[in-house]
RNA sequence: UCCCCAGUAGCUCAGUUGGCAGAGCGAGUGGCUGUUAACCACUAAGUCCGCGGUUCGAGUCCGUGCUGGGGAGCCA
């Protein structure tokens, strides 16, 4: 005899004797000589209600089981006899576990998303933060399912890296010194005396390595987290967060299009099939038109169109924008948000910006101006993808970075692959996170990552 | 980093012109009922975010700091 996990028992076709169930408690109704209990195990959203007769040997203290209290209970899965469920378990014996006091922060009501953020290490307890959780897991399998079917290997890029990778954002700093003391030279911090030797820091984009591997496995990609050291502000940035970050050989822009409008899809459709009770709750209770938004998702062709074009659009939509637009300025979140929620109401693909507002690393197009890449914009969330085709010419590199101020002798391993049996290749980043408040309607970056790092904040 | 808003019971909030600290929910106790965010009654529960100021008197007005939220920038 072994224990059931709730959501196998829900599914149950047939009543079962002698089964052991154990979870938490989340409520009690007491009759005149019986109880209902509610548990729950964190296998799925739904409880399993427990009735305990007064004839159980422990009844008082069975009355006295409260919110958070932790149980297991011995007995039958029978048909309920109540609305409202279709099993229920009689209990034969009914152990406490562990009793929570009343101080249990988690009440039998709705709790503000600000509140729960201050008892992070308790949300995943309720529903709505079991089922974020959840759905955070299925997604990452999904995932790896999607690049598995498709032959694309998983490579584990470092999270220690020596090379200040495309300047992408404020990086933090990995080292042993002590600052009390550290050693100098000519006034300077002299870290050829740190750890490695040099300045290290947390990656923050796996792309480079991946890169190194796309051009000998051919399709590789990188899951794993990064980090900004950016005093960003907003509902859409951490400090610490994950990214999904696919690298393909002989492949171009377009076909980089087609890999994120195809991934971005089939992620939905397996949340669609996959998580339907939980994404339930969302639509319940977080967004109404959450599912038709994600069915919105699988079922329409992204829009594609030339940075050009939006700009276009943008000056004749008679809006009037805080920002301007012209060609050259990146656009920005009003701008994105109205090409995806207003315009096309759907996701949009830009590609082929100018090259000024780009990294190094983007292939040049013929144009002279512009590079191959691109953004996948969706609504709520803005930019979801970045990704671009690589600049596979070795003296091209070298002109964009030179261009761009930086040393060429830190990325000698880089230019190496330019040099040794270079190729188109391509690639995108996709933040998980935003992936997950994408589909689940969350709004709050905060409140898809179990312990959300953001400046001032590193509690848990 | 900039702009705006907020901070009162465990939670969500009200608090009038500056004049006795309040409600709902939750919790505890008792009752009732195959109940289901159960229901009914009673009870307990407060550094009104901190510091300073104005005033006979400050939850309320002023200054300042902290924390949280929203928007912007940076970006995924």
């Amino acid at each position: 005899m072994y224990r059931i996990k709730i959501h196998k028992l829900l599914k149950s076709e047939t009543p079962r004797d002698n089964i052991i169930v154990k979870g938490w408690v989340r409520t009690r109704r007491d009759s005149s000589n019986f109880s209902f209990i509610e548990i729950n195990d964190g296998s799925c959203l739904e409880n399993l209600q427990i009735v305990a007769n007064e004839s159980l040997e422990n009844y008082e203290d069975i009355k006295k089981l409260t919110t958070g209290s932790a149980v297991a209970v011995f007995g039958n899965l029978i048909e309920s006899q109540g609305r409202g469920q279709q099993w229920e378990m009689n209990a034969k014996a009914l152990e406490v576990i562990s009793l929570a006091p009343d101080s249990y922060p988690l009440q039998k009501k709705r709790h503000t998303d600000e509140f729960l953020r201050t008892i992070a290490h308790l949300r995943p307890r309720t529903n709505k933060y079991g089922a974020v959780f959840r759905i955070r897991s299925e997604l990452s399998f999904a995932i790896h399912r999607f690049f598995r079917e498709r032959g694309f290997r998983y490579i584990h890029s470092p999270i220690i890296t020596g090379s200040d990778c495309e300047g992408a954002g404020e990086l933090f700093k990995v080292t042993t010194i002590d600052f009390e003391n550290p050693p100098k030279k000519d006034g300077k911090i002299d870290y050829s005396r740190d750890f490695f030797g040099t300045e290290a820091s947390l990656t923050v984009s796996g792309q480079l390595s991946a890169e190194m591997f796309a051009l000998a496995l051919g399709d590789v990609y990188t899951f794993g987290p990064t980090f900004r050291a950016e005093n960003s502000n907003t509902k859409r940035h951490v400090s610490e967060f994950w990214m999904v970050e696919p690298e393909m050989a002989f492949c171009d822009l377009f076909e980089d299009i087609d890999l994120a409008e195809e991934m971005v899809k089939y992620l939905t459709v397996y949340i669609l099939e996959e998580c339907s009770d939980d994404l339930k709750l969302f639509t319940r209770f977080v967004d109404k038109n959450l599912k038709p938004a994600l069915e919105n998702i699988a079922q329409s062709e992204f829009k594609r169109i030339l940075y050009e074009e939006a700009v276009e659009i943008l000056r004749k939509s008679g809006k009037n924008f805080k920002f301007d637009i012209s060609f050259g300025k990146d656009l920005q979140t009003e701008h994105e948000r109205y090409l995806t929620e207003d315009f096309f109401k759907k996701p949009v693909v830009i590609y082929n910006y100018p090259k000024d507002i780009k990294p190094f690393y983007m292939r040049l197009n013929d144009d002279n101006k512009s590079v191959a890449a691109m953004d996948v914009l969706v609504p709520r969330i803005g930019e979801l993808i970045g990704g671009s085709q690589r600049e596979e010419r070795l003296s091209m590199l070298e002109a964009r970075m030179n261009e761009t101020g930086l040393l060429k002798e830190n990325y000698w391993w880089y230019l190496d692959s330019r040099r040794f049996g270079t190729v188109p290749h391509s690639g995108f980043g996709l933040g998980f996170e935003r992936l997950i408040m994408l589909m689940t309607g969350t709004s709050n970056i905060r409140d898809v990552i179990p312990f959300p790092r953001t400046p001032n904040s590193i509690d848990f």
